[in-house]
DNA sequence: ACAATTTAGTTAGCATAGCTAACTATATTC
DNA sequence: GAATATAGTTAGCTATGCTAACTAAATTGT
């Protein structure tokens, strides 16, 4: 508890490491996500929204499982997907399962959001150095390493 | 939207590396949010009793400035807080104000899901080598920057 | 001093988003 | 073909977000 800050102990600089990146990628997102409302679709809709455009059409639970999220809660987000015209609904040859893909609409939407999330990110990236940004790179590699050890 | 792999586009690579560390934040949340329905508190309870734990006691109004969350529905929040006896409520000189502050128990709750959610990152931070832990850590402070930038 | 304004927070009412329990409809198994 | 399993929906609860409208206290302006 205490000794945090102490070299001796591995185990702590690792935790504190940890805490860091933890706090940081809450901060992350807190401000990119400032700008979503503009798009006038809820956070959920929008997450759901996304997995479809970026990641293709599927089922409602697979869908339900991407977002971690129970079938009855992701069946009402579809249907405010829908009623909204950004996902279609198609029929399978399995007649309990449905196939949901997102409409024209709905991926330009989404790709609008999505932009300006990335573009104001990058837009602060900008003013670090070649060096720098060429780290950043390098390091979000090991992040994505850690989150598949998650 | 061609090229994006270009590396004679400098803004290209900055975009991407943008997009890349977007989408791995939000994986890294979505990972560690998990268990953080064992504490029994809902996420804006958690996340406005954090800051209160963390931050200090403080106004309701400064709470939901903090929690980029309007007034009404801080305190409803709190109300919620409240009732399960996590924060408490004090009168100041301004009889406008209030003070807000993490009871024991609320401190508690929160640097036990707290320290779940660490610990977990740590665990997966700890099949990394030495060097890789320190660049991490590097990133961090990078990202810590970024976020002032933003 | 006291009326007008500003500031802090609450209340009311609406929409979205999470859950469990219970239901319907289709597939699969025995 | 009856029993079971699987996919999704409906109903009803709580929590979380908003705006509009309110109360109460502090500050400002004459």
């Amino acid at each position: 508890m205490t000794d945090v800050k102490s070299k001796r102990l591995a185990g702590g600089e690792t935790f504190q490491t940890a805490d860091r990146l933890h706090s940081a990628a809450i901060h992350l997102l807190r401000r990119l996500r400032v700008g979503d409302r503009e798009s006038g679709v809820g956070p959920a809709q929008l997450s759901a929204l996304s997995v479809l455009v970026f990641g293709g059409p599927r089922s409602l639970g697979q869908l339900a499982d991407a977002e971690q999220v129970r079938p009855p809660t992701m069946s009402r987000i579809v249907a405010g997907l829908e009623r909204a015209g950004l996902v279609r609904r198609h029929a399978t040859e399995d007649g309990r399962r449905v196939r949901l893909e997102a409409s024209a609409k709905g991926t330009k939407i989404l790709e609008a959001g999505h932009k300006r999330r990335v573009e104001s990110l990058a837009k602060a990236l900008s003013s670090f150095t070649e060096k720098e940004q060429q780290q950043l790179g390098e390091l979000t590699d090991l992040l994505q390493q850690l989150i598949r050890n998650l």
